[in-house]
DNA sequence: GGTCCGACCTGGCAGC
DNA sequence: TGCTGCCAGGTCGGAC
């Protein structure tokens, strides 16, 4: 499921490719990944030019050369991947154009042709993902919206301790919420309070300035260390993460608690604990975080 | 305003 | 072998 580290990996793959590139064709395949109108999505692209790839939070940020923002968000499932375009003989060209016009993937729920001959495709099995074309202040309206980027220098200790103090619940569920910080999902908040020591049981208001500059360094860390590694991919089902090249995610086997229920806690040995909160799992090791 | 919870979505998998 | 039902979880909207 992608979070801030492999939105960052998948950005950082589109950056090198896309920029300077002209949509010529937009297909979108099953309209529940656009929201509001797919003809409308469709219409707004065909002759943009990107400008640039950037990420906020867990979201994909296509900016456009007129201004406007295409922004995607992948949810649980969703993937974008890139075919190159195909260079050699006539007959060639001829077979690689039959290839793209044919049902590849599908899972493939959008389909961008550009000008220098290669896709651009969105492939969701779920469909849970979701696009959108804004104006610069349309977008700067939602982004207002979205808490502080946990890896930009305005996200202190202080910072962090402050919000916390001004939440009265769990602190697992406070680290999801993406109006307080933008980018933290599942996985790395379970991580990020192992690294911290602090139960994910803890209410926020009660972690304290030690504890949460100890949480502070812990999210920084594992967020960094989790995009050098490429993110995490946890299994090799259609639904699992890859990059924009296919390629998984390497930080899987440094996971220290999620996922690991029933195994020795990397610490003291004691066996991980899997829990529900806020109807999603929650993995921490009982003995060493308090 | 803050918090909680159901709905959305579909492949994978356990159990029968 | 095939069917059934649960599980995964990010976000949104409605209820409290």
């Amino acid at each position: 499921m992608p979070e801030l580290p492999e939105v960052e990996t998948i950005v950082r793959r589109l950056a090198r490719r896309l920029p300077g590139r002209t949509v010529i064709r937009a297909d979108v395949r099953r309209p529940n990944v656009v929201r509001g109108s797919p003809r409308k999505l469709e219409r707004a692209l065909e002759g943009a030019t990107i400008a640039s790839v950037s990420r906020r939070g867990k979201f994909l940020v296509f900016r456009l050369e007129d201004g406007r923002v295409w922004w995607s968000h992948l949810r649980m499932t969703g993937q974008w991947r890139v075919e190159r375009p195909r260079r050699g003989s006539a007959r060639r060209a001829g077979r690689a154009r039959a290839a793209r016009d044919a049902p590849a993937d599908p899972y493939a729920r959008a389909v961008f042709d550009l000008d220098d001959g290669s896709r651009l495709t969105y492939v969701d099995v779920r469909t849970l993902g979701e696009m959108e074309v804004l104006t610069a202040r349309g977008w700067a309206r939602r982004e207002a919206a979205m808490g502080v980027e946990p890896l930009s220098p305005a996200f202190t200790p202080d910072l962090l301790d402050d919000l916390l103090d001004h939440s009265g619940r769990q602190v697992k569920e406070f680290l999801l919420d993406q109006a307080k910080i933008a980018g933290i999902g599942n996985i790395y908040a379970s991580e990020a309070l192992w690294r911290a020591r602090i139960s994910p049981r803890r209410r926020a208001r009660n972690v304290g300035p030690v504890r949460a500059m100890a949480l502070h360094a812990a999210i920084v860390g594992v967020l960094q260390d989790a995009i050098r590694k490429a993110g995490t991919t946890l299994g090799e089902t259609s639904q699992d993460y890859v990059d924009s090249d296919g390629v998984p995610g390497g930080f899987a086997e440094f996971l220290a608690v999620y996922d690991r229920e029933g195994e020795p806690c990397r610490r003291c040995g004691t066996p991980i604990r899997r829990i529900v909160q806020g109807q999603r799992s929650t993995y921490y090791c009982p003995t060493c975080q308090r």
